[in-house]
DNA sequence: CAAGACAATCTAAAAATTTGATTAAGTTAA
DNA sequence: TTAACTTAATCAAATTTTTAGATTGTCTTG
């Protein structure tokens, strides 16, 4: 049979009480139960806690330090059980986020943010992907709630909407595109076309917004993409509110395509009621609607150009 | 009734296992017992800790987190176990040494080190006292062990002899007493002594090695009272292991007082009986016995003068 | 489809803990 | 000093907890 480490809290309260008379009354014991828990737990550790040689049994110098050592085994317990009461109030233990690199960061940091200040027991996994890779993820890693640009509906899937989020096409000041009006198919797809590489394992042909040129280079992150266009080694998509700047200042600027050189697409917070969210996933959702509107509200506020 | 550690074992095995029959076969019990304190332990920590859909009972991602935490709390324990374990085997749990700060530190920090590397449970405290004090903190304290020049027989004193120590009675070399021959004792009394300051509360008159001049200084250790005899501010007894370079390269030398310029003691380890040593004890008297033995002979090589 | 594995549930048995009473020893106060 | 009280161990009986063994319904495998 193993240790009760329920003695060592009789143990506890034994010598804080001084007594084995006074311990087993706040324990609602009787006094012949204390006595027979410490014996035990003696018997058990092979080690005399107490010296019994006088009137008063007192604690020997072994007994002082397993009495704190049993101290620290019952907060660990108490750990673990407090742990549980909140998995049990409906806090899940781990919520994976799979979000689209292609959505802005500073409200999802914020929400995250706002999240841990919240002290909740959930252990957050956040991976980032581009484009299909978002989706595949999704299902792969079986995650709780996937932030994306769009996606294929699946089974049992709750989308939610998040404010609308504007791109827009550009090349740097300096490269011809920026210098030409009225400008067709044929011509744009004779200049190198920057895009994101789409990080699924099996890549869907061509992303939609694609212009099905020859040149085409692919990079692996939108703070890649940026670099690049400022390089002038090509033109391509951007959301406006990674170039505001660059717009501003003229380092980028907007190319003049006849078929248009913005659209909008309104990120969706997905969810599967295969795997419904616990209150951790309900708080991400609340927090991140909430971090989107006021991102946009500063957006908006800033640049007076908005996002929708 | 407190939760049961040992489920946090059935948890483990059965997870080992994968199955309630293997693990009750493994744990010598029946598969009932396992299937019972599974439950009872979701019962008292309010939580799911396997999904029971599916044929096999599978580990739910609460589960997951549970058993981490409970084979945790189990390593805990076992170190609380195995700590007793040493305490039955005779190590006590705190050994308090009072050593005398006339005493070579070097012997005494290679003992303590030794001691550290044979990785005993054992809390060492140490103390350094000076001459009265000594004795005064072992019983005041309740200390283990003392190790002084000379002491006050006790209650039950055991003193083991550690090698004789020689000190010697010096001044700098531009020091007046340094000049003279055959100095008497009214002479040596006209100039100011160095002394060590008795850290006793209840101060004896005078230590025995004192001359009774008026003009006496007293120091808090033999660091300051190397630093004073060095500037010139006045005479005293230095032991020789503190001072060999000095006297070899002449910043110091011995006076010529007709009473004689040196003195020997031996050095006691002292425990009493009231207090038996534990292994940690009778580890470091084995140790320190040697120390001192080895740094005799370091000395003794070196400088050819010897402590005896 | 049959044979077998799996895990819950039930009852009886076993083991543990607790109770309440008793005792011997130590303390306190008149 | 004694009488009254406190302390803590011990014991048998009562109670509670845990285990074993049997049974059942479900699921898997060949």
């Amino acid at each position: 049979m193993r240790i009760d480490i329920d003695a060592f809290n009789v143990l506890q309260v034994l010598v804080e009480e001084g007594s084995f008379a006074k311990a087993s009354e706040r324990l609602h014991k009787a006094q012949s139960a204390v006595s027979y828990q410490i014996k035990k737990l003696e018997q058990h550790l092979g080690v005399t806690l107490f010296n019994r040689d006088h009137y008063r049994a007192e604690l020997t110098p072994e007994g002082k330090v397993i009495l704190a050592e049993g101290q620290r085994l019952l907060q660990h317990l108490a750990n673990i059980e407090h742990l549980a009461s909140r998995y049990s109030q409906g806090w899940e233990p781990k919520l994976e986020l799979i979000i689209d690199g292609a959505l802005p960061m500073e409200p999802i940091m914020s929400a995250l943010k706002l999240m841990s200040e919240h002290n909740i027991p959930t252990k957050i996994q956040l991976n980032m992907e581009f484009l299909g890779g978002v989706q595949h993820r999704f299902e792969r890693d079986q995650a709780d709630l996937m932030l994306v640009k769009d996606y294929r509906t699946g089974p049992s899937y709750h989308p939610k909407s998040l404010p609308t989020i504007t791109s827009v096409l550009v090349a740097a000041r300096l490269h011809p595109l920026s210098q030409r009006r009225d400008i067709s198919l044929p011509e744009l797809q004779q200049h190198v076309e920057l895009t994101i590489e789409d990080s699924s394992p099996g890549k869907r042909a061509r992303d939609e917004m694609q212009f099905g040129g020859d040149k085409v280079f692919y990079l692996s992150g939108f703070i890649m993409k940026k670099n690049a266009l400022l390089k002038g080694l090509g033109f391509g998509w951007m959301p406006d509110f990674l170039i505001t700047e660059e717009l501003a200042n003229g380092e980028l600027t907007t190319i003049d395509f006849v078929g248009g050189n913005r659209f909008s697409f309104t990120p969706q917070l997905v969810s599967t009621s295969e795997r419904p969210l616990g209150r951790a996933g309900q708080l991400f959702t609340e927090l991140i609607l909430q971090e989107f509107a006021l991102y946009q509200q500063q957006q908006t506020g800033l640049s007076g150009a908005g996002l929708g």
